[in-house]
DNA sequence: TAGGACTACTGAACCGGTTCAGGTATAACA
DNA sequence: TGTTATACCTGAACCGGTTCAGTAGTCCTA
């Protein structure tokens, strides 16, 4: 079966190339009763126009694009960004657009390559991102590629935005969490935040600061990486030695830190949520399976990469920049914290 | 910046389309004087080749697809795709081909009409798909499409292979699980697979049972569908009421139905590994991380997903069926099985 | 010194769509 | 009745690469 093109449609009808266009794309200059013949014809035939083609005419690719960066090896401990990611599809995939999926290390030069090379090849018609970071090279970059992009996680502003983003208000989640501490009599916390880099986790810290603050509750910190050991390890630097006013409470970042935090605690022979009670900044299987489970913060990736997606597909065809804040994130109580 | 083209750079050089072409594809035709102008002009205009023009003139569109069908909500609990993911991707950027991405529900209907769509519009030049099922309609409806494939985990063979795939020796790997099952005095054990459909669980089910009556030890089989609640109600189910042969070792078909089926232990008021003993057929950090432990099979997903990734690349550029047998599984021995 | 082989290069066709600038035929209007 | 608007349709240009057939020019050989 010799692949059909649109030229074979319009020899069949006896009509032309361009009428066969028009018929497919629903524009105007075709009768009802020829596009009716067009579109029954490519049905029967099992026709669809060649993605390339229409690329190259249209000069849209009809996919965008999105670099996970991490190390492979870990990339299948992050359930939050595969949510993400589902929540991506299914709105792409409504908006008949493809995904385009690059991972790469963590040096982040390979990201911005990657862009260049995207941009320059124009196979993706935008971009998505996430884990704004402090002094963020990216959005100029993309901007002088003439990209479009949206950013997943930007940082709140007043004032017209200056690209498409979703924004999570870190002092309510932060509230609700040092809120929920606060209700069980925790006085000195900890705080085991991911990278500085990342500007939301600045924030984090300073919310969580800020609202603790309010309390007259007493908040200690530490930079982790989100890897399990930077959770034990942060225990084990907070508790290891008994002090006078050792934290009764640990708040880390993300799941697996929590669970290395359960890990560090169970070494040091401390109980949970007796001695020390455990929140994590991000709700997974993990924390539900530990033992104790672990009180989470649960976000909801697979909706933030539908909001996500649905930004950049609006950006793309009317061109809007427009900024989406994020629902609260709900606190799921569990034993942890003795609840 | 106006967007540079082919044109352009011949204009510039003073020479022909022709000749840029040739110079950038390493093609002969070009004096090496020629061709390092050429390749110097393109890195210092920053300019990449149009991907859709490339496409459209070879034919090719320089991407390879992927369907994986599961609960969106689900996906971000199945390392092991992730896993597979991160390798396929590091293989196929390496062969300069793009990965497109489509997450669907569980109706095979949606990953069929996929494929269609794929192979119609030409908007990827191959195919990896996982699982093989029983009977499965897949590989006759890509050949009819015309889309090569690699399929991930095909049945072992002997004689040419129909098409391109890898293989896993279920028969070593129940050995593996089996005998260390019997090697700690277990004689009656429990198997609860994954969905009979897919043609590995049929295969590991054989396998474990003709492993195990060589050893004259008695198999239960049970049917599960990789969920935590399944692991949970096959153990509920299981040893729910005390009986006099119950079984003492119980082998789940992956890492969350092994979650569940500790759950379930605990709440039966049985010992792990005392009472039961408990082997995943999967590896991931919920095993590590459980307590007690548990001891899995591991399989490596991220070669494995390099493996098929490679075959495809191979397959699509010199049109060579091939098989490929992924290396025996290592069993992780941990406390579940009182090691 | 004519002939053949080889190298370096070019013009034009081609890939398969989209879209613009007309061209008819029919309907609507004055 | 002539003019104009409208609906439907078409030929051809275009998107930006690849590739084929052909042309010069150079070198080697007999």
């Amino acid at each position: 079966m010799a692949k059909e093109t649109i030229a074979g449609l319009a020899k069949r009808l006896g009509i032309s190339k361009a009428s066969v266009s028009y018929a497919l794309n629903g524009q105007p200059g075709v009768s009802e009763v020829t596009r009716r013949r067009v579109l029954d014809l490519a049905e029967e035939l099992e026709w669809y126009p060649s993605s390339s083609a229409r690329a190259l005419s249209r000069s849209r690719s009809g996919a965008v694009g999105m670099v996970l960066s991490a190390d492979p090896d870990l990339i299948g401990t992050e359930p939050y960004y595969m949510g993400l990611l589902a929540g991506i599809e299914t709105a792409l995939a409504e908006g008949d657009m493809a995904l385009m999926l690059r991972m790469v290390g963590t040096d982040p030069a390979q990201e911005r390559a990657t862009y260049e090379r995207w941009a320059g090849e124009r196979k993706v018609d935008g971009v998505l991102m996430f884990d704004h970071l402090h002094e963020d090279p990216r959005p100029a970059l993309l901007d002088r590629l003439g990209l479009p992009f949206v950013l997943h996680g930007a940082p709140e502003r007043h004032g017209p935005a200056p690209f498409s983003g979703t924004t999570t208000d870190h002092a309510v989640d932060s509230a609700t969490i040092v809120n929920h501490l606060h209700l069980r009599g925790h006085r000195r916390i900890a705080h085991v935040s991911g990278p500085h880099r990342f500007l939301h986790e600045e924030q984090r810290i300073a919310c969580v600061r800020r609202r603790a603050a309010a309390h007259g509750m007493a908040v200690v910190t530490r930079e982790g990486n989100y890897a399990l050991a930077a959770g034990h390890d942060a225990v084990v630097s907070l508790l290891g030695e008994p002090v006078e006013d050792a934290v009764t409470a640990v708040i880390l970042g993300n799941d697996l830190m929590s669970m290395g935090a359960l890990l560090a605690l169970r070494e040091l022979g401390l109980r949970c949520p007796e001695d020390v009670a455990i929140v994590s900044w991000d709700d997974s299987l993990h924390c539900q399976l530990a033992s104790p489970s672990v009180t989470a913060l649960s976000r909801n990736p697979v909706m933030q990469g539908r909001v996500a997606a649905e930004l950049l597909l609006s950006l793309l065809d009317s061109g809007t920049l427009q900024t989406r804040a994020m629902p609260a994130s709900d606190l799921v109580a569990r034993s942890s914290t003795g609840s």
